[in-house]
DNA sequence: TTCCAGGCGTATC
DNA sequence: GATACGCATGGA
C-alpha cells in the first residue's frame, strides 16, 4: 500500500478506485457527496471524509489515523484487492471489457453485515434517494447505523418514524431472526453459496436478490451475482446463455460493472 | 394525476 | 414452477 502520513490525514496513492463509482453507485446508502471529488460517511462508529487531491489516483482521508487506516478504511475499501488484475481478466469478454472502462474506478465495500443486510432489505421496490432518506432517519435515531441487538424492541409501530413502509415488518423480523441466532453471520461468510443464500431468504422479505445483495457487500461473497431489473436486461441482451468463464468467482465485481454500464445507455 | 423505484409474498394455475 | 398482482412512500 502507498500510503503515508500528512499531518492528521492520511494521504493515499491508489489506482482502481474513483470516489463516484465507489460510493455513490448503490452498493452503499451512507455517503454523501460534500463537494466535486469528496464525500463523507461512515463505517460502523466510524464517520470519514475522503477527498481526491488529483482527479485520478491520490486520495486524503481527513483527520485518520495511521491505525484507523490499516485497521479500518485499508480493508473496507479492499485496498488489498488487485482490481487491475481483475479487470485484465474481464477483458477477455467484449461488453465486460467496455463495461470496466466505463466505471472502472469501482471498488466492493466491505461493509458490515447487519448494515448490508438490512439496508438492502430497505432498498427493495424502492428508489436509491429514498433508501438514503430512510437509513438517514435510522442512523440520526441512533445517533449512527444501529446493530440488530440495538434495534430488539423495535416493532412495526416504533419503526414508523422511518417511513419505510411495508418494509417494516421485514426489518423486524430481521432483528428477531439474527437475535435468536437462526441466522449465523460467521457461517455465512464460509458455507457454500446456494446455503448462505436460504439462510438468509427466511427471512420474511428477502428474496434472492436481496440475499445476494447482503452476500456480496455484507459477507464479502464475491461470487454472489445480484440480480435486478437491470442486470436481467444485461443478461437477455449479451449473455443469454450465462455469464462468460473469465467472470468466475468473481461474478459479484463483474456485476457491478455491468450495472453501471447497462444504466448508463 | 399517474408512474415508477437495485423485489417479494401470496394466490392461482 | 410459472405468472399476475398488491404493496407504502414520495419524487418525477
Amino acid at each position: 500500500m502507498d500510503y503515508k502520513k500528512d499531518g492528521k490525514d492520511i494521504l493515499l496513492r491508489q489506482s482502481d478506485f474513483a470516489l463516484d463509482d465507489t460510493l455513490d453507485c448503490g452498493q452503499a446508502f451512507r455517503w454523501e457527496k460534500i463537494a466535486d471529488n469528496a464525500y463523507h460517511g461512515a463505517f460502523l462508529n466510524r464517520q470519514l471524509t475522503i477527498s481526491c487531491e488529483n482527479g485520478s489516483d491520490l486520495f486524503r482521508l481527513h483527520d485518520t489515523s495511521e491505525q484507523d487506516f490499516l485497521e479500518i478504511w485499508a480493508d473496507y475499501f479492499d485496498l488489498s484487492t488487485d482490481y487491475g488484475e481483475i479487470k485484465r481478466r474481464f477483458s477477455s469478454d467484449d461488453t465486460l471489457s467496455k463495461a470496466c472502462e466505463f466505471a472502472g474506478g469501482i471498488r466492493i465495500l466491505k461493509q458490515d453485515s447487519w448494515e448490508a443486510l438490512s439496508s438492502f432489505i430497505i432498498s427493495q421496490n424502492n428508489n436509491i434517494p429514498r433508501i438514503k432518506g430512510i437509513i438517514g432517519r435510522l442512523c440520526q435515531h441512533y445517533d449512527g447505523y444501529p446493530c440488530a441487538v440495538d434495534m430488539k424492541n423495535e416493532t412495526v409501530d416504533s419503526l414508523s418514524y422511518l417511513r419505510s413502509g411495508f418494509r417494516a415488518k421485514y426489518l423486524v423480523d430481521a432483528i428477531s431472526k439474527v437475535l435468536d441466532g437462526s441466522i449465523d453471520f460467521e457461517a455465512l461468510r464460509t458455507i457454500p453459496l446456494d446455503d448462505a443464500r436460504n439462510v438468509l431468504m427466511t427471512i420474511k422479505g428477502v428474496g434472492p436478490k436481496v440475499a445476494d445483495c447482503a452476500l456480496l457487500f455484507g459477507f464479502y461473497r464475491l461470487d454472489a451475482f445480484p440480480k435486478d431489473v437491470w442486470v436481467k436486461r444485461v443478461m437477455s441482451r449479451w449473455y443469454p446463455n450465462g455469464l462468460p468463464e473469465c467472470t468466475k468467482g468473481l461474478e459479484g465485481i463483474a456485476q457491478q460493472y455491468l450495472f453501471h454500464y447497462i444504466r448508463s445507455i
